[in-house]
DNA sequence: AACAACCGACTGACTGGTCGGTTTTGTCCG
DNA sequence: CGGACAAAACCGACCAGTCAGTCGGTTGTT
């Protein structure tokens, strides 16, 4: 296989990850067609086949994708922080200022996968567990440096996260403020749980 | 339409009702079969729609009558305690101990209605409000009686709720430890928040 | 008789995935 | 350069399974 095609390949394919981004956004797993992730990317079914196995492994790699990009960021803006607990609370309001902004892969991320049925469970820990990673590690950093007397890291992770995608749902489903006009509450909220 | 057949039509209303919980948790909306419930009631498929109009209409009424067991459960337990935040607890303590013993109604209460897709948005919105409110009243009291310093009661209602959503779901997915064993360090966990 | 309750074969819309065929792209060699 | 060959990329009509909901008819009750 001559090297030109590869660049030509991860191009179309990223060109298909981009509309099927979109169009399970808007329709869930269950109801997004094939089909019209090919008119959107005019890639006929046959081609959009040849690039990707099922309609199933689309989903997964658009799903990484997205949690790829999300956690990327997180990390990068707790980098600039002085403090394990500063860290955590960077990541956490990374996140949701970007979620902010983009309504529609905030329900990608959050609900969107589940029409898929059980076969979505494991997806769905694997990317919670990676943001779940990410704020634990800086609790636990916190936890060693004495900033915290909380023991019980792990768990206050899942709380953090929990919280988060909360606020999120309650955003998505009930018109709630945007997750950033309650970061700051939802900060002190958070930190008082763990000091 | 005389007295004695609203008796029997209610009992056989309440034997579908049961059977389509099972089938429902099991399987999720979307894979759950009408014939499937047929045949645990040994009521055949037209039977069944001279009961309830349509599948959907059925889901919601399982659903309701599961918030309803859940809610009425947690605010009778509520009742016990002797200070606002204390039934706060209790109410929480309630609902994870309930739902612990029996894992394919916390799956059915917490994600097998998004295989629905976009529809079930609102009902999943009213029914985790309700419980919201259970807790958020409570705190609201702790904090008229000088209990917490918390001031976003609502927020705050929201926290726990995510804490126990996430809890549960940590659970279901990730074989992570029953609700129960960790009711003990999310309670220090959730009052440190408020106090 | 009148109406509730129930039956279950059938329909019709839906859609993921297939496959035989076509077009495009890159390579090789005279 | 050009033209022949192969492989990649793409096409889209079609297939096959699925299943909620329907409806004409039957049974049971008052």
């Amino acid at each position: 296989m001559p090297a030109s095609y590869t660049k030509h390949r991860s191009q179309t394919r990223e060109r298909i990850l981009e509309a099927a981004e979109s169009v399970f956004a808007d329709n869930g797993y269950h109801d997004a067609l094939v089909d019209e992730i090919g008119q959107r990317t005019s890639i006929s079914k046959g081609g959009l086949y040849f690039h990707f196995p099922s309609k199933e492994d689309l989903f997964f790699a658009v799903m990484d994708r997205l949690a790829d990009k999300l956690v990327t960021r997180a990390e990068k803006a707790a980098l600039n922080a002085e403090s394990p607990l500063g860290a955590a609370e960077a990541a956490m309001d990374d996140v949701l200022s970007t979620l902010s902004s983009q309504k529609r892969l905030a329900r990608l991320l959050i609900t969107q996968g589940y029409t898929m049925g059980n076969a979505f469970e494991s997806k769905r820990a694997e990317i919670f567990n990676r943001f779940a990673r990410v704020i634990g590690e800086q609790l636990h950093a916190a936890k060693e440096a004495g900033q915290i007397r909380e023991k019980n890291t792990d768990l206050a992770s899942l709380v953090w996260l929990g919280a988060m995608n909360e606020v999120i749902v309650h955003w998505l489903f009930s018109d709630g403020a945007p997750p950033k006009d309650v970061i700051s509450d939802l900060k002190s909220l958070l930190l008082a749980s763990v000091r």
